[in-house]
DNA sequence: ATGATGTCCTGGGCGC
DNA sequence: TGCGCCCAGGACATCA
């Protein structure tokens, strides 16, 4: 499911819910996500209050007053729901809930248990394992094109592959990274080494104009996806290539259909004739 | 050291 | 209706 502009769009919903709300509980329903759920994440955090609420890369994190951080990646299938806690109730696959003061709660929802959850000390989350080799935010400064194009000079890898490395630049994904390749018109399987510093530069405007755009959509909603509130995000809508194999290409003028390829294991969608 | 491949896990959709 | 197969938005470990 989420990219950057999901896990955004979780951050932006949970906020007001549970900003100053004091953690009252924590229970988990599976020993295991991505990694085993440690038993003293309980005592780490009931009886403190959510200091501040953001999205690092595709991690949410909850810092609290007493300077433990709590981390959450969704990963393939995870979702966040905020419910009133007045039932005690769990929904299918919720794999773990965190009650807060006010009866609020954050139900985690994930089938395939791709995600995790972990509590890290405020001041060391950026050396973490989790965070220590992540790329620069692509709607930041750092992520610029003479950063790009130094990353892409020495590699014959896909540009696909690259931008969806969480190490060179964080937060795209299989969607996104189909989306703003086509934006920018270039050919997903293009060797990096061979764009332009020109094509790179459209490249970094594309990303962040996809990403920007799908987050005022509240996100795509792609099977499980929703927003914290139930509702759908709407970005789906507007993929032009992503999930469109076979259909026409919406570029104007354009009567190419929509090619999928695998690159590096995953789905592709782009237009053979749009993008070079 | 870098890039390609396999793997964690479950569910939905499809063809037979 | 049921079974088996393939596919899925992520990110690591492992191997060449």
């Amino acid at each position: 499911m989420p990219e950057l502009p999901e896990v955004q769009t979780v951050v932006d919903g949970i906020k007001p819910n549970i900003l100053r709300r004091k953690v009252i509980n924590f229970k988990a329903y599976t020993n295991k996500l991505r990694y085993p759920i440690s038993r003293s994440i309980s005592e780490k955090i009931v009886g403190n209050y959510v200091k501040n609420i953001y999205r690092r890369a595709k991690y949410i994190i909850l810092d609290l007053n007493n300077s433990q951080s709590i981390v959450v990646h969704l990963g393939m299938s995870g979702r966040i729901i905020v419910l009133k806690a007045d039932k005690d109730k769990k929904l299918k696959h919720t794999q773990f809930i965190i009650q807060f003061s006010k009866d609020i709660e954050l139900q985690y929802i994930d089938p395939r248990k791709f995600g995790l959850i972990k509590v890290i000390p405020s001041n060391l989350l950026q050396e973490s394992k989790l965070f220590v080799h992540l790329g620069p935010e692509p709607l930041s400064r750092l992520f610029n094109k003479s950063y790009l194009k130094k990353i892409c000079n020495n590699k014959n890898t896909p540009i696909k592959s690259i931008i969806m490395n969480q190490k060179y630049v964080v937060g795209i994904g299989n969607i996104y990274a189909s989306e703003s390749l086509f934006l920018a018109k270039i050919t997903p399987i293009k060797v990096c080494n061979k764009l332009t510093i020109k094509e790179l530069s459209l490249l970094i405007t594309s990303i962040r104009k996809v990403l920007r755009k799908s987050i005022q959509s509240g996100g795509s909603s792609i099977s499980d996806y929703a927003m914290v509130n139930g509702k759908l995000g709407n970005y789906q809508n507007e993929l032009e290539v992503y999930g469109r194999e076979g259909s026409i290409c919406r570029e104007k003028s354009c009567q190419s259909k929509i090619l999928r390829i695998v690159i590096a294991q995953r789905s592709t969608f782009y237009c053979p004739v749009c993008q070079k």
